[in-house]
DNA sequence: TATCTTTGACCGACCGTTCAATCAAAGACG
DNA sequence: CGTCTTTGATTGAACGGTCGGTCAAAGATA
């Protein structure tokens, strides 16, 4: 370690690592993990093959860093109040952030369905202890278990003003893969229908199940 | 082509092509095209490497005849009446008929979640005139613009009894995103709730937008 | 024997990965 | 400032391995 190469050779190495990943997440997206070659990813990234393995010391470890990246953006970007439960207000304006999240990453998401979607790769993840992904240093399993306990706690507190005939957990699957679909459809195919029609259908998912 | 290989032999001939698909489909489905090798499939289906050549002529002509196998299945079983408006009734059984192929196909959904949402390799497929995929005998794009016509021209009907605060497009994007939604957890994560749950969501969905 | 079916060794292509060699730039020295 | 040394980023040929696909030959059948 020379004494120069703290500050902003690190800063270099940090931007060449992003571009890399940049051009990366669009190839893994579009093409899916196997059909996408590093001789690919390098030759739009503008390097050669061998110095890819100067930033990241495998192809899955390049994977790991893009989703763990993205990961920790969407969280920041995304941090509805913990220790707490969900206020109809709240809940509203969960709806909005994640239909914007889904506008801002798009490329991620669409990595994220091959990916997970994809036996093998992910299992394969999941072994290597190094790419455990975590949402703001909490394991994604957990930050999941805890997201879905948040919305289930809001469905049942909802039944004491809908009334007797309302089923929380009826009305809570028929939110959440409302949301499931509109999200596959946004992220395969946002141009099948006008920005606007999404933007209607925020919305009309309000008015629903708020 | 010998004069005895008319009836049994050809019978027989089918009946191997139907177990290395069979098999074929299991893997596609399971770990997606590119990480499924020919190798596997021939060891899985109990017959030699090459000997799956004189079936297919290629594996991509194998994943084709799959995807083509699989639609006339589908079409024989799911024929609502063509050249007529979809009753409410129809559209009950519609909904029923489309969670039924759901539960008969859930591997050929698996399949097609997967490969026609793989840039390249669906794009490949449609480059091949021969793998131009049909429904009984229609091309697979105008049979999906018919039947979205029919649901399309469903809900604007439906504006007549509901009022004029039906607002069709809405309801149909409503309708179709969730449909998707559950056909995602349906397909790829069937365990996650109990069967009981899906049932309970056809119903529900019937209710909804009968 | 003659014909058809089936095999698995084999091929060229391409994959992810490695590594010896290169080279521009920055420090060290005078 | 000019010259020599050191560094580490960068390259691309090469490697071992695996893939889809081929084909000569052995097996089965009649």
């Amino acid at each position: 370690m020379s004494p120069r190469s703290s500050a902003q050779f690190e800063e270099m190495r940090e931007e060449k690592k992003a571009l890399i990943m940049n051009t990366a997440l669009e190839h893994f997206s579009d093409y899916g993990f196997h059909a996408t070659t590093i001789s690919h990813i390098a030759k739009h990234a503008g390097i050669s093959k061998g110095l890819m393995y100067n930033y990241f010391k495998s192809k899955e470890e390049l994977l790991a860093a893009i989703i763990n990246r993205s990961l920790d953006e969407i969280y920041r970007s995304f941090n509805p109040d913990r220790d707490s439960t969900l206020t109809p207000d709240e809940f509203e304006n969960f709806i909005r952030r994640i239909f914007a999240i889904f506008r801002e990453n798009r490329q991620f998401w669409k990595l994220i369905y091959r990916v997970m979607l994809q036996r093998g790769v992910y299992e394969h993840l999941s072994d290597d202890p190094d790419a455990t992904f975590t949402v703001g240093g909490i394991p994604l399993m957990e930050y999941s278990a805890y997201m879905a306990k948040l919305m289930s706690d809001y469905f049942i507190r909802k039944k004491e003003t809908e009334g007797p005939d309302f089923d929380p957990v009826t009305e809570m699957l028929m939110f959440s893969n409302t949301l499931k679909g509109f999200a596959l459809t946004y992220i395969f195919a946002p141009g099948q229908y006008p920005d606007e029609y999404f933007e209607k259908m925020v919305e009309t998912l309000i008015r629903k199940y708020r």
